[in-house]
DNA sequence: TGATAAACTTGACAGTGACAAGATATGCGA
DNA sequence: TCGCATATCTTGTCACTGTCAAGTTTATCA
């Protein structure tokens, strides 16, 4: 990799990182198809051939995001298989992980019209999502209600963090955080009233 | 107003409308200034003798959303004044209401960077609205963690709506819909293990 | 080896936000 | 009523953006 071959050899790849880079420096709404390409050391219109478009290559990388996002979840849960209500904490857990380490692509997956859901790899991982949070939620003796109580509960804890709403709580230790998470995520499994 | 004159008379209050009516069209990430120009029948740079740029006149829309933000929790919580959880939960279901009537809006104040919030009136209204919320959760016996969890859940509720994420809940006709939020909200105020 | 396809570059186009400079209307003091 | 300062709005220009078309380089494979 001395001199710069024509041919990248996995640029795909090279653009996918570049592209991340950029997001967290930037955020969604700074993001350049061109500041991308020259991060990658390539030209602007190389993006297309792989990509197609813009959007295209966000919906790419939204795919490659829920990977993380599920392996956050997975390694909070893994610590704690053999408890189904802690494993639905420790989903909460798991997701407040991912919008901390990477609020850019968690912007993207959750609160951006640019990545296409119609794309099949991107509609593929994101149902395999939401079946997971439906199977862990069962697990712990939770129906419909619990399901949309969870998934609210945790997003919501997210998504205000990565706005920069919840201080308090994003301020926190690490432990500390983890167990107010843990305190917030109990009351979505509480059975009063029954949900919709 | 039948021939143009020079000075418009209310372009300020034009460009706001114009603005809310772009989003709403485009959503943000398709938010052009010149656009907003057009709509408001004025040249491209008219709008930044009143706003400074692209960025301050978003800011100032997102204060103005604040009020409408606020006016339909006020809405809500009117009906049940004598009760104060059910204020509580009044207030949640302001929060949807104001995601499904103005998803570009909602995007705007609680998911974009583009809004200055060092900007002296959005932060005002900002705290206004945040201190609305502890003041409501307060007077339904509620502390710390209760004002995280009703805030997390309602706010996790909208936004999942506005994603197009919680089809089967937005889907609902509405007193269904209200109902389940009920339900929903009831789960914050259940005082089960303490918060943060 | 030579043709066919893939990968990438160059150049052009309309559209964007910001800035400078000019045109027009308003308002206020004399 | 006049005159001038100022607020308001327009026009023109700049660098930058995403997309498309056309050309150049490399890889693949018969």
């Amino acid at each position: 990799m001395s001199d710069k071959p024509y041919h990248h050899g996995d640029l795909r790849a090279a653009l996918l990182a570049a592209t991340e880079a950029e997001l967290a420096a930037h955020g969604i709404e700074g993001f350049s198809l061109r500041a991308v390409a020259k991060r990658a050391g390539v030209s602007h219109a190389a993006p297309a051939h792989h990509f197609g478009d813009a959007n295209g290559l966000l919906t790419a990388l939204a795919a490659e995001g829920y990977g993380q996002f599920m392996a956050m979840l997975h390694a909070r849960e893994a610590v704690v298989a053999h408890d189904p209500v802690a494993c639905v904490q420790a989903a909460g857990l798991g997701y407040v992980d991912f919008a901390l380490a990477r609020p850019a692509l968690f912007r993207l997956i959750f609160s951006s019209d640019r990545p296409d859901y119609a794309d099949p790899v991107l509609k593929a991982v994101s149902d395999a999502s939401y079946d997971h949070l439906v199977a862990i939620v069962t697990a712990a003796g939770g129906g419909a209600g619990e399901v949309a109580a969870v998934w609210a509960m945790a997003h919501g804890i997210a998504d205000l963090i990565v706005a920069g709403r919840l201080k308090p709580l994003s301020a926190l230790i690490p432990e500390a955080r983890d167990a107010a998470v843990r305190a917030l995520m109990a009351r979505t499994l509480s059975s009063q009233s029954a949900g919709p």
